[in-house]
DNA sequence: CTAATCAGAGTTTTT
DNA sequence: CTCTGATTAG
């Protein structure tokens, strides 16, 4: 017979967070969590530096999860695809494998998708090609040299500043006239030609098929305001919309959220105007001030506390930004004392700041720190050139992140060339820039080529007219032999690239005396398309979605092995160590002398700045080097950077290095 | 028309 | 220093 017995239990309160496999309400401080347990409608997240941002998303979208919405209609706009990644990946941990089928990634990567679908109506091919940066620069050259517009008396732009300048005008949505006035007023007497340019580039595009990073974006807008029917498809499909880093979104950017937030306006923006670092390509920051405006009722949370960095690491970064002018206040503050102020170290040239942070890696090395814990910040990618060559000497392990691409090396761009000629036969760009590298063949050559080859009757397989235009160029010939039949071996990936590469080396050797590196590289790039299926798939990822690492050190993948972090800041931006090193903090350098000019952009560096800073947990070190010729300006260089006026004894230790005799050897 | 030579300019930062 | 554009000789 059974009996009922009374158990003492405890009160639970009815709303919160009953039911859920994670406690939420243990794991996050009640800021966090109020975003966290926001449901519906349009909301604004101000998260400063190192307050759990990325945390306060991750337990929203695991929450979503819980609350068993479909992952796939959660959207997650993130800006790079490092901090996308890494992510979903955090959100697996902490929940389940549900949590990886959510929708997103960069702006960039969620629009190919999209339009993967939908490009067709608006008149593009399936299968359209990227054009990456530097495609888009040299079809821009193509076009300038056939509207003669290079021969003109006075200078015309260069094709990376008519690139830019066309870039900006669509990430900001005004027209080219306006860039042109407003940013490039040394311009204006050719401002109807670049005008024209512009739309030849445009109409060049899609007769082509080919899209460049911008038109992405572009044609996402498009379709959606274009064809409310594809809109509805998507709002219903994507009914949860969350962007990370709102402060660097443009103003087509910004568009785009709105119409992927649609009626139900299920859109939930987290970002820090205090970090906004990305002006020159079209961010505004102004969006994340002004977007509650966008949308009715829209919430905002604000988080404070910092769980980064120790109390003087907050002191000083909070007194970096003070003097910067931002709308929205706010005071980090952390819980984490320290006797430890941060390090400002002056150096008698870039040698001996060199010297000096690989020593104190060493040292903190002795103190058990790994390698992982730190990372070595600067400007520009080429500040750490110096640095770079002491870290090996001291074999020291390094992976540079921002700088140089990889796949932005002329050796590799000529082998995806390749590629990108085995997927679309009338990739105009890839082939004039493979018949360039042919002995005999110039600009002109090149150019009548590439016309007969992209009239719609040439084929491959029976090239007369070809065979007149090149004749004894016996390098042609052999090129379009070699093309055609890889194109009909019917073999992997990897087969291909090893026949490319073989192909390519007397080319490459022809025209590049530093070939033997180069070489690495392509064995290197050989590997990765290995790992592909599909050419195509190959490509996309080449263009929307590159290794992340720089030249030097893809080829050390030794990934087991721990390593040190060199990065810009830029590329720096979300992550966090224990030792953060920012180097070349000297006035001239950072801020460079080139954004000295107008407020807004010295306030840009100042933020950069402060982004870098706020990246320690436990130490900072900033060094600078005195007594450094500027070639830009002929000054010698010897100020600290203008952001650490302000930063007196009280917030800061500082250091002059002395160099000394020892023993040791 | 190409290839080689020279002069000059511009040097962030990313998808 | 490195990449680009201009000039010139072949």
């Amino acid at each position: 017979m059974k009996k009922l017995q009374l158990k003492k239990s405890s009160y639970e309160p009815s709303s919160g967070t009953i039911g859920y496999k994670i406690n939420y309400e243990s794991e996050l401080n009640s800021a966090q969590l109020e975003a966290v347990l926001h449901k519906t409608g349009p909301a604004l997240v101000i998260a400063g530096a190192g307050t759990g941002k990325t945390r306060t998303l991750i337990y929203r979208l695991s929450r979503m999860v819980e609350d068993g919405i479909p992952p796939e209609s959660i959207v997650l706009l993130t800006f790079t695809r490092k901090s996308s990644a890494e992510m979903l990946r955090r959100a697996a941990i902490m929940l389940d494998g549900r949590c990886e089928r959510v929708s997103g990634g960069t702006f960039h990567s969620f629009a190919l998708l999209v339009l993967r679908k939908y490009a067709t109506i608006l008149g593009y091919d399936v299968n359209f090609t990227m054009l990456d940066s530097t495609d888009s620069e040299d079809t821009i050259n193509l076009l300038r040299s056939q509207l003669k517009l290079d021969k003109t008396k006075k200078r015309f732009p260069r094709k990376d500043t008519l690139a830019k300048i066309f870039n900006l005008s669509v990430n900001r949505c005004q027209t080219v006239e306006d860039i042109v006035i407003n940013d490039y007023p040394y311009f204006m007497d050719d401002i109807d030609n670049i005008a024209l340019l512009c739309s030849q580039y445009n109409a060049y595009k899609i007769k082509f098929n080919m899209m460049d990073y911008d038109d992405l974006l572009l044609n996402l807008n498009r379709v959606m305001l274009s064809f409310p029917k594809i809109k509805s498809e998507m709002n219903a499909k994507y009914k949860f919309i969350m962007v990370d880093e709102y402060q660097d979104t443009n103003r087509l950017q910004h568009d785009i959220v709105i119409q992927l937030a649609g009626e139900s306006q299920n859109v939930m923006a987290v970002g820090d105007d205090a970090q906004s670092i990305y002006s020159f390509r079209g961010a505004e920051y102004q969006n994340i001030i002004t977007f509650p405006s966008y949308f009715t009722d829209c919430k905002v949370f604000k988080i404070e506390e910092n769980y980064r960095s120790t109390q003087p690491i907050l002191n000083m970064t909070n007194k970096i930004i003070e003097s910067a002018s931002i709308k929205y206040e706010k005071e980090l503050f952390s819980r984490r004392e320290s006797d430890n102020l941060p390090k400002i170290i002056a150096a008698e040239n870039e040698r001996q700041q060199s010297l000096f942070v690989v020593q104190q890696i060493l040292e903190l090395r002795e103190e058990n720190y790994a390698l992982e814990d730190i990372a070595i910040l600067f400007r520009s990618g080429y500040h750490s050139f110096d640095l770079e060559i002491e870290l090996n000497k001291a074999n020291i392990p390094y992976l540079k992140f921002g700088g140089m691409k990889f796949v932005e090396t002329a050796h590799i761009k000529d082998m995806v060339s390749f590629f990108k000629i085995l997927v679309n036969a009338k990739d105009v760009i890839s082939w004039h820039r493979l018949l360039l590298m042919l002995e005999g063949v110039g600009p002109r050559t090149a150019s009548k080529m590439v016309d007969i080859i992209s009239d719609p009757d040439f084929n491959l397989k029976e090239k007369t007219d070809l065979n007149y235009a090149v004749k004894g160029k016996d390098g042609v010939n052999r090129l379009f032999e070699f093309v055609k039949n890889l194109k009909e071996l019917k073999i992997g990936i990897a087969e291909k690239a090893n026949m490319i590469s073989d192909f390519y080396k007397p080319m490459m050797t022809a025209k590049y005396d530093d070939w033997q590196k180069r070489q690495k590289d392509i064995e290197t790039f050989a590997a990765i398309a290995g790992r592909y299926t599909s050419i195509s798939d190959f490509l996309n990822d080449m263009a929307i979605e590159p290794p992340t690492e720089t030249v030097v050190d893809i080829e050390a993948e030794s990934k087991e092995e721990e390593f040190l972090t060199i990065s810009t800041i830029h590329s720096a931006k979300g992550l966090e160590w224990r030792v953060v090193f920012i180097i070349w903090a000297l006035d001239g350098k950072f801020p460079s002398s080139k954004a000295a000019d107008t407020l807004e952009n010295l306030e840009e560096e100042r933020r950069l700045f402060y982004v870098a800073s706020t990246r320690a947990k436990d130490q900072l070190f900033v060094s600078y080097p005195i007594n450094v010729y500027d070639r830009e300006s002929g000054l010698v260089l010897s100020k600290p950077s203008r952001f650490l006026d302000g930063i007196d004894e009280s917030l800061a230790d500082y250091f002059v290095l002395q160099e000394f005799e020892t023993n040791e050897n």
